[in-house]
DNA sequence: CAGTGGTCTAGACCACCAT
DNA sequence: TGGTGGTCTAGACCACTGT
């Protein structure tokens, strides 16, 4: 797929620990030997496997090799910019997708100040709701820069939006930021999502940018309480000790 | 400090990023530029931006340039392994800490499946009360290894234990696994915490290993939920697209 | 001691951006 | 066209681990 030699090996190796061939505490071949094998510099082996340390796949102890960890990845529900379709495939769960709304609105003065753009200029709204065995738990509020999404109807918002964007609009995501927060529920949440007797419902906020450094969407995902749950791997960086 | 260069030259812009020396938006020199400025070589000057790049600070685009991004880096309650000491005194504000408990204890059922050991075994127990303002809203209870630490008191526990464990007793971080949760509050909870009527509380687990993959500490944070707040900065990797 | 990962070099070629 | 970042090379030396 990808012909930079440095991303082939780091996929091969995603691969082979997400498939359970390599497993947790398996030591890696040396920088060396993969080398060899890829036909390829230490150095490029080296920025593939930082990769995969950075990434929680593997731990590398000088003098001895590289490791495989045990980050119980199939478990990952937040983290990182992965989407909700490729989470629920990836989980194999009943899940199913209810759109309430898809329209070419102009911004509120709420939303204009989260994209940072003027009140009034149109943004995509896209409001659903995601039910998980049979239960309807979350709520995905997204906003999207309609000056950088022509057109965006309602199979693929049911579908994904994600795979459009990348695919047939070969939109390039560079980054995100997200911010978790628990606040009070909200009338809306009480009507599209199944609530009983909740007082509070927790916030991801997510700011999504292209390569151009454009912040072009805005999320708002509603989790039901007792149904939220978030990963995060961190390691440790030279400049904080 | 370090006499890596890189993370010399890491440390460097971070700092001028942080103290709003180098601005939102900022144009860095270019790569040869900064390279003949510390006289090192172009891949070496590389390593440091990348670094920056992945922790958010800076925004490389090909052809143009390496920008600083506004990514609010003084709110970041806990992401990656900073600890409360380190974060209240970056947000400046009036944090005191309540220390209930510093004892060696046997592992419970509980706690040794949490640290992968054997019930029984000891275990330093660490439990704290975060006060912010006036008000009990965080609770620690951290269990450390007791093969790894040979002595805790009270008032170590009151300042900061990383800079202990790392400072005095050199023990090298190396990663952490952090989950996020809300549950049910405890009676525990109700007792040490100012939780008024709250029926839920935020729940972070986090096991901290170190250089050696060990597992040495597992630590339950419980958070009033209107004081929680976790903030993440993700890219997008090669392999995900 | 040989083998491992960590850092660094001085080049090279490419893809993209501005002019 | 010249400048930028992205990838890659073929070496070098160092720090640490094991035997």
């Amino acid at each position: 797929m990808n012909k930079n030699i440095f991303s082939q090996i780091y996929s091969d190796y995603t691969q082979r620990i997400e498939t359970g061939l390599l497993k947790t505490g398996i030591k890696l071949p040396s920088e060396n030997e993969i080398a060899e094998e890829y036909a390829t510099s230490r150095e490029t082996v080296r920025k593939a496997l930082h990769l995969l340390s950075q990434n929680g796949y593997i731990h590398k102890i000088r003098g001895k090799g590289s490791f495989v960890l045990d980050m119980n990845r199939m478990e990952f529900p937040l983290s990182g910019l992965v989407s909700f379709k490729e989470l629920s495939e990836r989980l194999g769960r009943t899940v199913q997708t209810l759109v309430h709304e898809t329209a070419l609105v102009p911004s509120t003065q709420s939303i204009a100040r989260q994209l940072k753009i003027a009140e009034g200029e149109p943004v995509w709204k896209v409001v659903r709701a995601r039910e998980i065995e049979g239960e309807k738990v979350i709520l995905d509020k997204d906003y999207f820069l309609a000056s950088v999404i022509p057109v965006l109807n309602e199979d693929t918002a049911r579908d994904s939006i994600y795979a459009y964007l990348e695919g047939e609009l070969s939109l390039k995501i560079a980054y995100a930021k997200k911010e978790i927060s628990v606040e009070k529920v909200s009338e809306e949440d009480r009507r599209l999502l199944d609530l009983a007797r909740d007082t509070h419902i927790v916030i991801v906020r997510n700011y999504v940018y292209l390569e151009d450094t454009t912040l072009f969407q805005y999320t708002e995902s509603r989790h039901r309480l007792d149904k939220f749950q978030f990963v995060d791997f961190a390691r440790r960086n030279p400049g904080e000790e």
